[in-house]
RNA sequence: GGAGAUGUAUCGAAGUGGUCAUAACGAGCACGAUUGGAAAUCGUGUUGCCGUGAUGAGCGGCACGUGGGUUCAAAUCCCACCAUCUCCGCCA
């Protein structure tokens, strides 16, 4: 969420930055509601500080015996004046609020502009792409004829964009959480998180999911709970409503969960394979900093996700995401893109956005240097450190050989109970 | 799922309709006094949000789990919901 009194104030540079990611937002209808409201806010609030006056002097009055009568009579017609004009307020702060909740974050002046994904940026590279002496397969074939992942039966038992993984496929990707887990926790300092699975609907609308994006999440019937769409919603509503200690941050932690999504507008794109599911499962990383420090916070933590894939041995790339490629919450963003033979481009794997106060202001997390200090809001940062099921098929196909078999990265090697290879 | 209890500042906790929420009392924390230094002791200070104002001071409003209601007036009375704890049931 943006802060309104920017829009008060500078409502011509919050326009600007909108129109680069061709967003349309009426910030004039906003403003009007809000310059309503607080005309009678004040004069509520005049009312309110009357009615206390008076309200301090009755017990007086009645011990001194007087006719408190008449006062009453006035006072109701006091009260009923601030019922009817706090409710008109509440109105007036609904409608505001609903508005400014749907309006995206301003992109940070850095990111390049452009509409579409052809407009980003690739910043650095990780080897090149794999070269075969043979034609590779895609990885649902790989998987298939090793008998490690089974679309067809999880079509039968649940619907499509479901997997079975089997045997060393399923220890494969158990392999692949564990690694990474191991690894941020270890080398890179996060404390590790395992967050339930669903929130309700005020986490959803504190990480920016919701209201604007209901049809992309899945619901549990009979209760206000969503299925995650990543553990950056459990994991950054920890804190919310919370002022943190200075001293404690940066906070840094790190998730594996399950992830469910509804992929509303997919259809028919990546229909095989691991590469878009609607549950999948990812290792999440979160960091709370303080403003000055989140810029610096963003560069390490990517460089914490291409860490992983650089220890696999994956070529991968890293893009600086355009305007209107930024999603609705971050105001900068990188991807990692692994390199996929199937696919024969880079295909997204991390993304690691720095979303500056836009989710701390919805979820209110703040924090306070010393005692004295005035409590201000945190940046929120994640990225995934990374997608598993996508490392999945990207050592299924990277490391596939001529006759089928796979083998297994070395640094994965013990976490695959000393096995080199699938065959 | 059933029964009961609880929810007040950083923590414990008092307050059961008004003149004790500038929240008693105790602890913590910060600063000061005292001390060679410390402990102890004494003193002062210590929530957030909104409006106005300059992001200051000051002034006003709001907040006693959350949301409603009754009343001239609600932490206090009523209703709903949420969370925690105890017991029972069920269960991995």
């Amino acid at each position: 969420m943006l802060d309104i009194r920017l829009l008060r104030n500078e409502p011509e540079k919050v326009k600007a930055a909108l129109a680069r990611r061709k967003e349309e937002v009426d910030i004039d209808e906003i403003l009007t509601l809000d310059s309503q409201k607080r005309e009678i806010l004040f004069e509520v609030e005049g009312l309110k500080s009357k009615q206390n006056e008076v309200s301090k002097k009755i017990p007086a009055m009645k011990k001194a015996g007087e006719d408190v009568a008449p006062i009453f009579a006035e006072m109701k017609e006091l009260s009923d004046k601030i019922k009817d004009l706090d409710e008109k307020v509440r109105d007036l702060d609904e409608k505001i609020n609903t508005k400014m909740l749907t309006i995206p974050n301003l992109p940070n002046p850095e990111v390049p502009d452009g509409m579409t994904d052809d407009d980003n940026v690739e910043i650095r590279k990780f080897m090149d792409p794999t070269q075969f002496a043979f034609e590779p397969k895609a990885h649902w074939d790989v998987g298939a004829n090793l008998g490690i992942l089974d679309a067809p039966t999880a079509g039968k038992v649940t619907g499509t964009r479901f997997t079975f993984y089997k045997g060393m496929g399923a220890r494969l990707e158990r392999a692949v959480i564990n690694f990474y887990l191991d690894t941020h926790t270890t080398e890179s300092g996060y404390t590790e998180i395992f967050p339930p699975y669903m929130v309700h609907r005020r986490s959803m609308v504190g990480t920016g999911q919701l209201p604007k994006f209901e049809e992309d999440a899945f619901k549990v019937a009979g209760t206000d709970y969503f299925l995650i769409p990543t553990a950056e919603v459990p994991v950054t509503n920890m804190y919310r409503d919370e002022i943190l200690d200075g001293e404690s941050l940066p906070i840094k932690h790190v998730a594996y969960s399950a992830c469910f999504r509804a992929e509303a507008g997919s259809a028919g794109k990546d229909t095989r394979g691991l590469i878009r599911q609607h549950q999948f499962n990812k290792v999440e990383l979160v960091k709370f900093t303080k403003p000055e420090d989140s810029y610096a916070e963003l560069e390490k933590l990517t460089n914490d996700a291409e860490k992983v894939l650089q220890l696999l041995k994956i070529p991968y790339r890293v893009v600086a995401i355009c305007v209107g490629d930024l999603g609705f919450t971050a105001a900068k963003k990188y991807d990692i893109e692994v390199w996929m033979p199937s696919y024969g481009r880079y295909v997204e794997i991390s993304s690691c956005s720095n979303f500056e106060d836009f989710q701390a202001r919805r979820a209110n997390i703040k924090f306070k240097n010393s005692p004295k200090d005035k409590a201000q809001y945190v940046h929120t940062l994640n990225g995934s450190g990374v997608a598993i099921g996508r490392t999945v098929a990207a050592i299924l196909e990277n490391y596939q050989n001529e006759d089928g078999s796979v083998t297994i990265p070395d640094v994965l090697v013990p976490y695959m109970g000393g096995k080199t290879e699938i065959r």
